[in-house]
DNA sequence: TGTTAGCACTCTGCCTTGTTGAGTGCTAAT
DNA sequence: ATTAGCACTCAACAAGGCAGAGTGCTAACA
């Protein structure tokens, strides 16, 4: 494996993404000042060949790069793309901006917009939540207000119709009793002997608890709202050219599959390249996945595009939001 | 315009809608038993063209139904399809189950899979809701949660970081001042004297009442949450066999351009065939579209598919859930 | 007068065939 | 070790030809 080599790679690989042509001997010789004839880098091409970077779609055509190139590539050839000055300002305006609101629907647009590939944005529950404050307050004659806090900032409410609901104290007081039993549990340490003295000590407003279990349930539970974006760019790659293959991937990435895979750290970004995904539809596709927490909850980004994909510019955007993302909050927090 | 023509342009409507392709005069003579010739019938198909209620895609091709032909067979020929008892029980099941958690999501997807097309569900807020309520509780040390109702059930709320938050009592003081001079208002009500009024009651704490008015505002906003289902059946569709027709309407629906036009009424039904739609990607699709208010808010659905969708089936999908939803509603009610 | 059989004509879709061009592997010369 | 040259392969495209579905028109018929 020597550099010629490996400079003929990148050739193949850089112009595959670009074109998604087979690349051949010749063009390489013309389009790169390598100093070498078409012929050598035939030859070249034939050993890269054979330690399976690079696949011959049939007998007569140029090179394609094999999943097994792109990893190479992805691992030790790629070199970082940073976002322009215009970009970075622009995101991290949004972030700003939607730090509160719609802030995972926002992440999803703005990748797809700078990469040009589909975007999942996923925001889960942490698995280990703990439940932090309940609280009950009467709305008005009929109808009193549950609300529980999980981690810091992350808050799940739910009126609740009541014929003849407690006054003021009683509820303080029932939250109170609440407050003490539950603080710092998680979903699973809430089992039936606690429910049975929860019952107890409620007396007379046993009725009210199970529906502020409810409540409890579905804040720590994982509801993974999930946010899409820029399917429509699978339209244009011509390796999707069937309708069959993009209805089926569609479908895909519709049912959230693709965030399935967990990513166990925050802040790395990782890359499958088509294979070593397990979702069959996935297989012709690479994905690009990375992790981060916010308000307490676990959000999951997924960029996915033919294996062809521009892997540093999507690994450089991804990398962009992490930082932006960070900085905005590490501000904040002062 | 006699029966026989009626039965014809049926015929074609129906056909044409199972299998996209022309309807020729020997076709409908044979799947048909009208008693009469293809050549009769190709009379007839002569008169309906010069109607405007069918189209010959070249000389000596079928017909295919014009948009006008739709619109006659929408509003004077098409049957109500009613949904199966397995249908109505699973549709009424998914409702209650999601009726505080989900349920745009989950209504778009059930659509999708009855129809088989494109579905946009929307939630956003009504224009004229007015605040009921305001809260502030203390969450701990350092933060404080502001808690807006609107109307009943909908509920926005967002925790605050502050130094040195004032104590319980005082914060329920200050939610006394506000609940006094908003309740009932809308967005529009809270103009510069009352902002003035109630930063002189704040007095020392004045400071809270901008996030607090954020908060209210938020609330009030209508933010479209939208959720899309079942955009892979499109590419199914040999009317859009060309990725660029795909790709521009995926991007339409995207944008959520298709519920811009505003349904008034809740609970009717609207169908925009064809060219009576204005944007242009859609003047190859029918939408229907239907309202209905839930949770003080105001949902809307569209279904879209081409032209030649199964108007009768979308059309019975439609009022199955608003009527269902209307049933659950109403028992939920008692 | 409305209906129908028959015929000539048209147009699409599909299949076959031939041609072009990009690309390869191999061999022999440098 | 590199390169020029050559024979060979294969996909992509265009051109031609055929089959089939469908029409409009005319003439005959009830």
């Amino acid at each position: 494996m020597n550099d010629r080599k490996i400079k003929i790679l990148e050739a193949i690989i850089n112009d595959y993404i670009r074109t998604a042509e087979p690349i051949g001997s010749r063009t390489i010789a013309k389009r790169y000042n390598f100093g070498i004839s078409s012929a050598t880098i035939r030859n070249e091409m034939s050993d890269l060949e054979d330690m399976g970077l690079i696949i011959q779609p049939h007998t007569s055509s140029g090179r394609v790069p094999s999943d097994l190139g792109y990893r190479l590539y992805v691992d030790s050839l790629m070199h970082h793309r940073p976002l322009t000055e215009d970009e970075t300002i622009s995101l991290q305006r949004m972030i700003m901006k939607h730090l509160d609101r719609d802030l995972m629907r926002e992440i999803a647009k703005k990748i797809a917009y700078l990469t040009q590939y589909a975007t999942i944005v996923s925001e889960s529950a942490e698995p280990h939540a703990v439940i932090k404050y309940v609280q009950l307050m009467p709305i008005d004659d009929h109808s009193i207000l549950i609300i529980v806090v999980t981690e810091i900032k992350s808050v799940k409410n739910k009126p609740l119709n009541l014929d003849d609901p407690p006054d003021y104290d009683t509820l303080a007081q029932l939250a109170r009793l609440l407050n003490a039993a539950l603080h710092n549990k998680t979903i699973k340490d809430i089992d039936k002997p606690l429910i049975s003295a929860l019952l107890a000590a409620f007396g007379p407003h046993a009725h009210l608890l199970i529906p502020i279990l409810g409540v409890i349930e579905q804040a720590l539970q994982a509801d993974n709202q999930t946010y899409t974006s820029g399917v429509n760019n699978f339209l244009a790659f011509p390796e999707f050219a069937d309708p069959a293959k993009v209805q089926s991937l569609l479908r895909t990435i519709e049912e959230g599959k693709i965030l399935s895979a967990h990513l166990d750290e925050y802040g790395k970004v990782q890359i499958t390249i088509g294979r070593e995904n397990e979702t069959p539809i996935l297989q012709e596709c690479s994905v690009v996945r990375t992790a981060f927490p916010i308000h307490g909850k676990r959000a999951t980004i997924g960029i996915i595009g033919p294996t062809r994909m521009d892997y540093s510019q999507v690994v450089s955007v991804a990398h962009a939001v992490l930082t932006n993302l960070n900085a905005v909050l590490t501000a904040l927090k002062k």
